[in-house]
DNA sequence: ATGTAC
């Protein structure tokens, strides 16, 4: 697609950060597709399978407006990463490839009163004592086998179900996106398969990009934002990324099979069969989007029994829990329900950040005066950023922003590129603690393998996408 | 991302 020009006109012109595809490029195209970047990253996503993604995505029945790319977009399957699709309710589709196989792969930042020097000593056993309690790669989880009414209601009700089992607190819920239960979530259509998949893997943080972090506040960027969200320099974090694991991806796998049989009834040509989607108002769309709630209501859950084993690793280590507070929990690989301008509309955001502003209902009331926290890894080693979002997402990007680094190199080229000792070498000369078993995975995840956070993270800024609140620099790094 | 192939 080296040789589609970027339009010269509408906000191409106007935003240096903004490039625009006219739906007129492609004769399937019914909207724009938008691209956040810079002139360097722009220079490599205008070659890109991505962009070609993001363009099959334009052509989708019921997309509204345009579609959209964060600066951090790579190639996914048929979708793009870092990509946003509006789907109106009337005359729109859903997609599973448009949420991607890891239903809500989220982030979300605990916030602990320690100072980084209370830490001390006790760093490294901490972070071995976190990679002994919280199951990963391939493991389960021993201490936590679901029957089929457990499972049935952590799927209708996620983080809510555990708050009885004394794994989450009210005020989890608070801070969790949709309070760590979406209402549309349907268990019956989640397939045995999915269900047996991950009836013991709910606490678990599984492999590839996954991660528990013990992160320090290293530097404050916006002094009024970081003391609503209660962050100071030197203050001990904790950020954990994972999501549904192999339920979310049994859920995806049945979906995209069953939408590719029946597209041909509704009439659906596409310019990739990984696009696989049904309208909305189908059987067959309604059904995956109660699964889709039901796995992302998994996810949630996940993510805050991984919370309960920190609370609980710092309590060993601390003699209390050092008072780690939920400061916020985001997905990014989701479908919602939203109101846009007016619409009803179905936002897919893979690899993509919800970023709602001060104004916005869904705002925890908490963080009205800065808007919604938003996390964004950066590559293993590397700084994350602490983003707020904005009122003006809303309308540059159907309320989105980034989602991480974004990969720079495949798996295999990264293997290439450096092997696990090394990578290993580099993060223990910087002092910071790793606790891997997983040599291939630490070459997968290398810094080198991931665009420029930093970069990153400046194009949402100066687009207006999200603000930067606080930078954190990990000190020890937990991975399957 | 993923019992990296029903």
């Amino acid at each position: 697609m080296s040789d589609l020009a970027v339009a010269p006109t509408g906000p191409a012109r106007a935003a240096p950060w903004l490039h625009e595809i006219p739906a007129s490029a492609r004769r399937d195209m019914r909207v724009p597709a938008r691209v956040y970047a810079d002139e360097f990253l722009w220079e490599r996503i205008r070659g890109d399978a991505s962009l070609t993604q993001l363009m099959n995505v334009a052509t989708l029945p019921g997309v509204h407006d345009a579609v959209y790319a964060m600066p951090d977009v790579h190639e996914g399957y048929g979708f793009p990463v870092g990509g946003v699709a509006a789907m109106r309710v009337e005359d729109g589709v859903v997609s599973p490839g448009g949420v991607g196989y890891d239903i809500n792969c989220g982030v979300r930042l605990l916030v602990s009163e320690l100072d980084r020097k209370a830490l001390g000593t006790r760093l490294e056993s901490l972070t071995h004592d976190l990679s002994r309690s919280i199951p990963s790669g391939w493991h389960a989880n021993p201490e936590l086998q679901l029957g089929p009414a457990d499972l049935d209601r952590v799927l209708r009700e996620g983080s809510a179900a555990l708050v009885d089992r004394g794994l989450a607190t009210p005020e989890d819920l608070t801070y969790t996106e949709a309070g760590g239960s979406l209402a549309g979530a349907d268990p019956a259509a989640v397939s045995d398969r999915a269900r047996s998949r991950g009836h013991d893997q709910l606490g678990t943080m599984g492999s590839g990009n996954h991660f528990v972090e013990i992160e320090v506040v290293d530097e404050i960027l916006d002094a009024a934002a970081a003391t609503v969200f209660g962050l100071r320099q030197g203050q001990v974090c904790v950020l954990i990324h994972t999501g549904s694991r192999g339920l979310g991806h049994q859920v995806c796998t049945d979906y995209v099979r069953l939408m590719g049989e029946v597209m041909p009834r509704y009439g659906i040509t596409l310019p990739d069969p990984q696009l696989a989607c049904a309208p909305i108002d189908s059987p067959e769309g309604q059904r995956y989007l109660g699964a889709m709630c039901a796995a992302a209501n998994f996810a949630f859950a996940n993510r805050q029994v991984i919370t309960d084993a920190v609370r609980d690793a710092f309590g060993r280590a601390f003699g209390e829990s050092g008072g780690l507070r939920l400061l916020y929990d985001v997905a990014h690989n989701i479908a919602k329900l939203e109101e846009h301008g007016g619409r009803k509309l179905w936002v897919h955001r893979k690899g993509a950040t919800r970023a709602f502003g001060p104004t916005h209902p869904e705002t925890p009331v908490a963080y009205r005066s800065a808007g919604q926290p938003v996390f964004i890894p950066g590559s293993m080693g590397t700084a994350s950023y602490v983003l707020a979002g904005t009122d003006a997402a809303l309308a540059g990007s159907f309320g989105s922003t980034c989602h991480g680094a974004g990969r720079a190199l495949s798996r295999r080229a990264a293997k290439r590129a450096q092997s696990g000792g090394e990578v290993r070498k580099i993060l223990e000369d910087q002092g910071i603690v790793v606790r891997c078993p997983s040599s291939a995975g630490l070459a997968e995840e290398s810094p080198e393998a991931y665009k420029d956070v930093h970069r990153v993270v400046n194009v949402v800024e100066q687009a207006g996408l999200a603000r930067r609140v606080a930078r954190l620099r990990p000190v020890g790094v937990v991975k399957g």
